[in-house]
DNA sequence: CACAGAGAATAGTAATACTATCAAAAAAAA
DNA sequence: TTTTTTTTGATAGTATTACTATTCTCTGTG
């Protein structure tokens, strides 16, 4: 069984829908391969226009400029991070299961899926790992929050805070907590690799070691001393 | 008593030490000043020449690019960080103090000194929280780390993982706790005032926010279930 | 007072971000 | 069907930014 999955990206992103038509398409899928080969800083929309055999005006009807253009790409990320996060957790009963499910999601790369046309996963994680934070490390973040434009990831953030809240309802950060997770994820993913001084690593890969750090990290952080007791009683 | 500080930031970054004149020093400090109104992304050499009444051509002399500039205040600030780190904990011989007093430190701004010639303790702290990442992920990162340019950053890394792991040398992540707690007390207080609700801030402003939250994920991190036990028998 | 040499100002260029105009094609109205 | 309107992409610009090459102007020695 195949299915398409597609996501309602906040329309104040952009000014035209890119999934509405063809260029729109590729205007996206280009735009991921070239802010993953160049960084989103060397990224130009001239350099999209030849990637895409246009010119810049076509992308400026598509995006008033190129932070717009990775916000969108964020927000479809985002967007399909929760949905994932959803679509796996509903068969799981264990809260404890369903926080490791959550730990490992954040570290991994989404599976690359068959689908004829889709973006590059792997593109798509390096790009969330470097790039992300540049979203909303900005001077006019309050201005666009304004829009809602970062909803998406406040909604990813909230329902892992409801699980985080679900495992120790007595714990006081769920929101802060998540947020760590999320963002911690990024950075010693990105430190791990370039600078592997400021982590623990050893031989095993970013996502690997990334995902042991934040498992160990969340459940001290949950597992209260009360509980920790309670176990140890049981064992009895 | 009054004393000088100063530290030899790595020659690598600059092309001439700004420290040796006083064009040099103004165009750090007026930097810093710039950067925190505008947003490092809005701030140009144009505009800061304007601010000291000089030339591009002059601040080039001294910086090659921007980036290289943002990168000297910051290493600046993470000299700065591990000097005070280790004035205020010599006299400290609790290690749970010690950890408490790093995470004081990590989330509070710099007391702003009697010093005539002075950078804005309070901007450089905003800088810090919101342009500090932007120093690292840029595409060529392991270009820039072999001329040790994040040596400071590194060296104060370090030094807090010395102290964790002084405090529980069976912890295994001493430098990824580091790193993370630098960079969580960054975004944290970032979010706290302009996302807030990707955190649990309530009333009380950002940086006690910060500590608490802080205070709590790492000493549930470190306080392993044995050595709480341990407490707890010798309560008895 | 000549003059070496460092430091700063002048005057550029190439690339970037963004806009205004134009023309062709598609859709809607007459 | 014809005319009009709207949509779409292409062309050609401008202002700003990042950076360089060259010229000028001090300052201190002999």
């Amino acid at each position: 069984m195949e299915f398409q999955v597609s996501f309602r990206v906040n329309d104040k992103i952009y000014l035209r829908d890119p999934e509405s038509s063809e260029v729109g398409k590729q205007i996206v899928k280009n735009a991921i391969d070239l802010i993953y080969e160049l960084g989103f800083e060397h990224f130009t929309f001239k350099k999209l226009a030849i990637a895409i055999h246009s010119t810049e005006a076509t992308i400026y009807r598509y995006f008033e400029n190129k932070h717009r253009l990775l916000l969108y790409i964020l927000n479809w990320y985002w967007c399909y991070m929760e949905f994932l996060l959803m679509f796996k957790l509903q068969n799981k009963t264990d809260t404890r299961e369903k926080l490791k499910m959550i730990v490992h999601l954040l570290t991994h790369e989404f599976p690359e899926s068959s689908g004829q046309f889709d973006y590059n996963k792997k593109y798509l994680n390096q790009i969330v790992i470097v790039e992300s934070s540049k979203t909303y490390l900005v001077k006019d973040v309050t201005e666009i929050n304004k829009k809602e434009v970062f909803k998406p990831y406040k909604d990813l953030c909230g329902q892992i805070a409801r699980i985080i809240s679900e495992y120790n309802p007595a714990y006081s950060y769920p929101n802060s907590l998540s947020s760590t997770l999320i963002e911690t994820a990024h950075h010693q993913q990105f430190f791990s690799v370039y600078l592997p001084k400021l982590t623990d690593v050893t031989a095993v890969n970013r996502a690997e070691f990334t995902n042991l750090f934040l498992e160990n990290l969340l459940f001290n952080a949950l597992d209260a001393f009360e509980l920790r007791m309670k176990e140890l009683e049981g064992m009895k």
